[in-house]
DNA sequence: CGAATAGTGTCTATAAGACAATATGCC
DNA sequence: GGCATATTGTCTTATAGACACTATTCG
């Protein structure tokens, strides 16, 4: 890419933009984020969320950026997505003023529809965050994404995004568990969950060496819903 | 402004960006929105949101564009200041791929603060949304940065940016009735913004033809704060 | 049967909401 | 005193949380 693509314009409309996505998913009850090969060969770092252009060909919209750059790594497609940020400085990059809106997606957990580029890494859980080292400032903008999950995840039905279709109340206890490192209590989440019009029990069951649990999947026109209390067991 | 910028520079990286402030105060109990002179000769409406360009000479943080632009309007400090969201796509501007970043601000009602191209123009209430009409998109900015305001002041400590440096807790209501067009009972703000450590007394008492009402003012080191319940009467 | 996890019953705690009762200024 | 609004008291309601108890599978 040109070093000096600043010069060639008018300095107060236009900056350098790119789209950065946090992409989560929980597996094996560990949260992960979705990075790439960092591309800039001076990167500290040799991975880095996954990132891109706008590409006026294919893309009217913003989020469309986002979509396309994250089916790069992954078929998969996120069950969550939406806009966490616009960073813009002039420290940023060395070029001068750039601009980066930064996208939150939730995944399920499909590890074979992503591509080879695609590496998952561990970052512990809200109390406890363990953010692996990306290029860029990209470990801050993770830790901002993961803030947000951190916090939504207590008051909508994010939670239920993490989660293949089919899962037992159970699953939803395991999702606090991973993203915060601590859960509500059961009977909480039952309460909450369990009752109401947004999941709706498949009648199937989840065998094991113990009672078998109900499988539930969500309701269909299933849109993200706000309750209106936190949970305080987990602040 | 020159109408061919794009062409001089690689589609993939650059756009021209904007920045649009929805700043809101409370006048007489009424919801207002600022809005300046709309520059373009071809807009439709004659007035539109305070928008302005980063300017890299002056600007080394996208916020500091927000404020810039502010200032243009009213010298007043915004009590509070946040993104709202980042909207792109091509449409928006004939002249292709543009950006912009919208920023949500709360004053206090200091008119006399205020630049003469300053124009407050009601807005309504949130169960009454009465949008002016507005320049380019911005009547849809308007709206989200309401909804975001009708949200955030159910179970935060926004209301009390909309009130000025002293305050009675009936003020509070009228805060939620000027933005929302109803309010929790009283029992219920006393109980939330009365006790514990987000405002002190000033001892000092407001008179009218009936029983004195305190006057509080914002702890010092006072942070917007969360609650963790919805008032539900405002629902 | 015992282990293990699923699911229920029930009591407590917290804060919102309804509404009555009281307080304190001005006229 | 009478009006108007501020402030308090108290009861109800909704939901989270604690925790004991019951249910159902496997081995």
């Amino acid at each position: 890419m040109s070093e000096n693509l600043l010069e060639t314009t008018s300095p107060l409309s236009m900056a350098l933009i790119s789209v950065d996505i946090v992409a989560l998913r929980l597996n094996s009850g560990r949260l992960q984020v979705l990075t790439s090969a960092a591309r800039h060969p001076r990167a500290k770092h040799d991975r880095a969320l996954p990132a891109g252009r706008i590409d006026p060909t294919l893309d009217e919209q913003l989020e469309q950026t986002a979509r396309r750059q994250l089916k790069i790594l992954t078929q998969a497609e996120p069950s969550w997505l939406e806009q966490v940020e616009t960073i813009g400085n002039s420290l940023r990059d060395s070029r001068g003023w750039s601009l980066t809106v930064v996208y939150f997606a939730l995944l399920r957990n499909e590890p074979e529809l992503d591509t080879p580029d695609a590496q998952w890494l561990d970052v512990g859980t809200c109390c406890n965050l363990q953010l692996p080292d990306l290029a860029y400032d990209h470990q801050r903008l993770l830790k901002s994404a993961i803030e947000r999950l951190c916090n939504k995840i207590q008051y909508t039905t994010l939670p239920l995004y993490l989660l293949p279709e089919a899962f037992t109340l159970a699953d939803i206890r395991d999702v606090f568990q991973g993203v915060l490192g601590k859960s509500p209590p059961m009977r909480s989440i039952r309460n909450r969950f369990g009752n109401g019009d947004i999941v709706e029990d498949t009648g199937k069951k989840r065998y094991g060496s113990n009672r078998p649990a109900s499988l539930y999947h969500l309701k269909k026109g299933n849109q993200n819903r706000l309750f209106n209390r936190l949970y305080e067991s987990t602040q």
